[in-house]
DNA sequence: GGGGAGTGTGAGAGCGCTCTCTGGAAGAGT
DNA sequence: ACTCTTCCAGAGAGCGCTCTCACACTCCCC
C-alpha cells in the first residue's frame, strides 16, 4: 500500500505552495478560480484527502461527537427500539453536519473512567448522553471538565445542564384520562424503575389523574424489561382482581402485561384495557395492538445533535408525546 | 476553561525531558521507578490527557474501528435487534483493547463516498461493514484503498474478503428437517430478499431438504419486514390453502405471518407449523412462543471486531446456528 | 584498571496540517 | 506618473506528540 498523498504533494503538482493549497481545500473563497482548478486537479488525480488528526491538532476541534450509553441502558439495548431511534436520529443531524460519531457503550468495569478520559482528550467536540438514570455522575464530570454535554431525558437532581426530554407527565395524563372517558373505573399502572425520569415523571402524571378525579392508585413497579411487566402483571391481578384498565410505564412492560393478562384468562380490551409507552413497532402487531403514547426519538437525537453541535441554543427541551389509540382501549 | 496541560508541561513538573515522559504515559518498563513515580504524580496533579489527535499523527494509527450500517440495513435497524447483537459485539471487543467505535448509518444521499472518504483519511483502523447485501461495493472500493475491511455476511459475489457470516444454510436445513419430523406434508417457505446472502442461503437450504425427500417447494418471497411476512403468507394460504407448515426467513416476517395465520383462522402450530429464524427476543412472547434458529450475534460481533484489529487471523469464518424449538412446531 | 556491554535519559526531528504575517502585483485615485 | 489601497500567494511557525539517536553512566570481566 503506497502512502497516502499528503497536502504538500498536491501543492507540488498543483504548482503552488502548501498554504493556497490548504486554501482551496478547505474552500476558501480569496483565490483565483484558476488556481483553484489547478489544486483541486490535483486533489483529484492524487486522491487526496485531508488527515484529520493532523487537522484536529492545529484547529483544536475533533469534528466528531459521542454518543455515549451507560450500561443499565446497554442492557435494554437489544429489545428496545427507542434506543435505535435516538442513535438514527443523532446520526442524521451528524452526517449532516460533516461530523463523525462515536458510539461508546459503556460496560461494566471501568466503562465510566474510559469514557470521561477519552470525552476530555479533545478526541470529541462535545458528548451526547443516553442516560435514562438521572442519578448518573457522567453528565456534571463532563461538564465541568469543559466539555459540552447533552442529556436525553431531564436529570433526576435539578440541573442547569441541557437536555431533551419527552413530555412523559403529560403522556401518562392524556393515557389515564383516556382510560377514564372510556368508563374504567379500576385503573392500575405498571410504573417504571424510579430512578430514571421516564419512570418517575409517568407514575407522577398516572397519579395526577386519578388524584384529581377522587380515585385511589394502584401501582406495581418494573424495570422496563417485558419480564418485570409480567410479573408486575400477575401481582396486579392477585392484588386486585377487580382491575379493569392499566396503564404501563413502556411498551416492553405492556407487552409482557399482555402475556400475564392472556395467561390469566383476561380479553383485552374487555375485561382490561392496556396502555403502554413509546409506541414501538411490535405493539401496533399485539393482539389486541396496543393503545400507547408516541414519543419522538428520532426528533429526539436530532435536537440532542443539534444542540451538542450548537446549531442551535443549548437549553431544556421537551418534546411533545401523542396518544395513539388502537384496539387494546376499545370501550 | 483553562487550557489542557500537555506532555510538556508535565514533563516540566517532573524535572525531567518530555521524552521520559512520554515514556512513562505509554508504560515503558525502561524508566528508573523514581522517575516513573514523579511523572505519574505529575500527570495525575495536572489532570493530564494524552492528545490523541497529535498521538495519531506520529503514530499513523487513529486507534479507532468505524461500523458502517449500509442504507438498506438502517431501515431495518429500529425494528431488528439483530443489529444491536453486533454492535454490542464489537463495541465490547473494542473496549477491550481499549480503542474507539465509530458508527456510521450511511443516509442516502452521498453516504458512500463520505463513509469511503472518512474510512480513507486516516481516521480509522479498519472498517467493520454491517452489510446484509452482497452487492455493496463498498467493502471492495476500501479493500483496495489499502483500509482492512471485514464484512459482516458472505459477499454474495465470491471474494477473498474477510467475512463472518452464520450457518444460514445449516440453519434452514435443520429448521426444514425439524418440520418433516413433526409428520408436516406442505412445508413452505417465506424467502427473505434474494439479494442478501441470508435471504438466498436459506432458501438455498429450505430446498436442499425438500430436494432430498422428493417434495416441492412453495416460496414466497419478502424482504425481512414483518409486513412482507404478513402479505407473503396470505399469498402463501391462497396459492395452497393446504400448507401445515412454513419455514420463515426470519423472525420479523415470522411475526408477521403469525398475525396472517391467525386472522385466516389457522391455529399455530395445530393447523400450520411455523419456524422463523435469528431468535430475536420477541419470538419467544409471541403466542405461541415460536420455533427459530438462534444465531450468535454477539459472538458475530466480537469476531467482526477481533478481526479488524488484528487480534485473531482475518479469515472467511462461518458461526454455527442453533434451532431453538418452541410451541410454534409442537405436533 | 581499562574496554566493552548494558541501561536509562535527553535532544531534536518531524508527523500533516492551519493560519498569521509578509510581500508583490495589480488596480484605483490624485 | 506616483502613491495608496486591495487582493492574493508564499513563507514559516507551531499544534502535541513519538521515536530515533546520541550520550552519560554504572557494572562487569579479563
Amino acid at each position: 500500500m503506497r502512502t497516502r498523498p499528503t497536502l504538500e504533494k498536491v501543492a507540488a503538482r498543483a504548482g503552488v505552495s502548501r498554504a493556497t493549497a490548504s486554501r482551496v481545500v478547505n474552500g476558501s473563497t480569496r483565490v483565483a478560480p484558476q488556481i483553484r482548478d489547478a489544486v483541486n486537479r490535483a486533489v483529484e488525480e492524487l486522491g487526496y484527502v485531508p488527515n484529520q488528526a493532523a487537522r484536529s491538532l492545529v484547529t483544536q476541534r475533533a469534528d466528531s461527537i459521542a454518543l455515549v450509553f451507560p450500561e443499565p441502558a446497554t442492557r435494554v439495548f437489544s429489545d428496545d427500539p427507542t434506543f435505535a431511534g435516538i442513535i438514527r436520529g443523532v446520526s442524521l443531524e451528524i452526517e449532516e453536519a460533516d461530523k463523525q460519531l462515536v458510539l461508546m457503550l459503556i460496560g461494566a468495569t471501568g466503562g465510566y473512567q474510559r469514557a470521561e478520559r477519552y470525552a476530555t482528550n479533545g478526541h470529541v467536540d462535545g458528548v451526547v448522553i443516553a442516560s435514562m438514570h438521572g442519578t448518573d455522575p457522567l453528565p456534571a464530570i463532563l461538564a465541568r471538565r469543559g466539555v459540552p454535554v447533552v442529556c436525553s431525558g431531564r436529570p433526576t437532581v435539578p440541573s442547569s445542564l441541557p437536555y431533551v426530554d419527552v413530555d412523559n407527565a403529560g403522556g401518562a395524563e392524556r393515557a389515564v384520562r383516556h382510560l377514564m372517558e372510556r368508563g374504567r373505573r379500576r385503573i392500575a399502572t405498571i410504573a417504571g424503575p424510579q430512578d430514571m425520569i421516564a419512570g418517575i415523571d409517568r407514575l407522577d402524571g398516572y397519579r395526577a389523574v386519578l388524584r384529581d378525579s377522587d380515585r385511589r392508585s394502584i401501582v406495581a413497579v418494573g424495570d422496563f424489561t417485558r419480564e418485570s411487566g409480567t410479573t408486575a402483571m400477575r401481582q396486579l391481578l392477585a392484588d386486585d382482581p377487580e382491575i379493569d384498565a392499566v396503564f404501563v410505564a413502556n411498551d416492553l412492560m405492556a407487552l409482557g402485561a399482555l402475556t400475564a393478562l392472556r395467561q390469566a384468562g383476561r380479553r383485552v380490551p374487555d375485561d382490561v384495557a392496556l396502555v403502554g409507552f413509546d409506541d414501538i413497532p411490535a405493539v401496533s402487531y399485539a393482539e389486541p395492538p396496543l393503545t400507547t403514547v408516541r414519543q419522538p426519538t428520532v426528533e429526539m437525537g436530532r435536537r440532542l445533535a443539534r444542540m451538542v453541535l450548537d446549531l442551535e441554543e443549548k437549553a431544556q427541551v421537551t418534546l411533545p408525546t401523542e396518544l395513539v389509540v388502537r384496539e387494546s382501549t376499545a370501550s
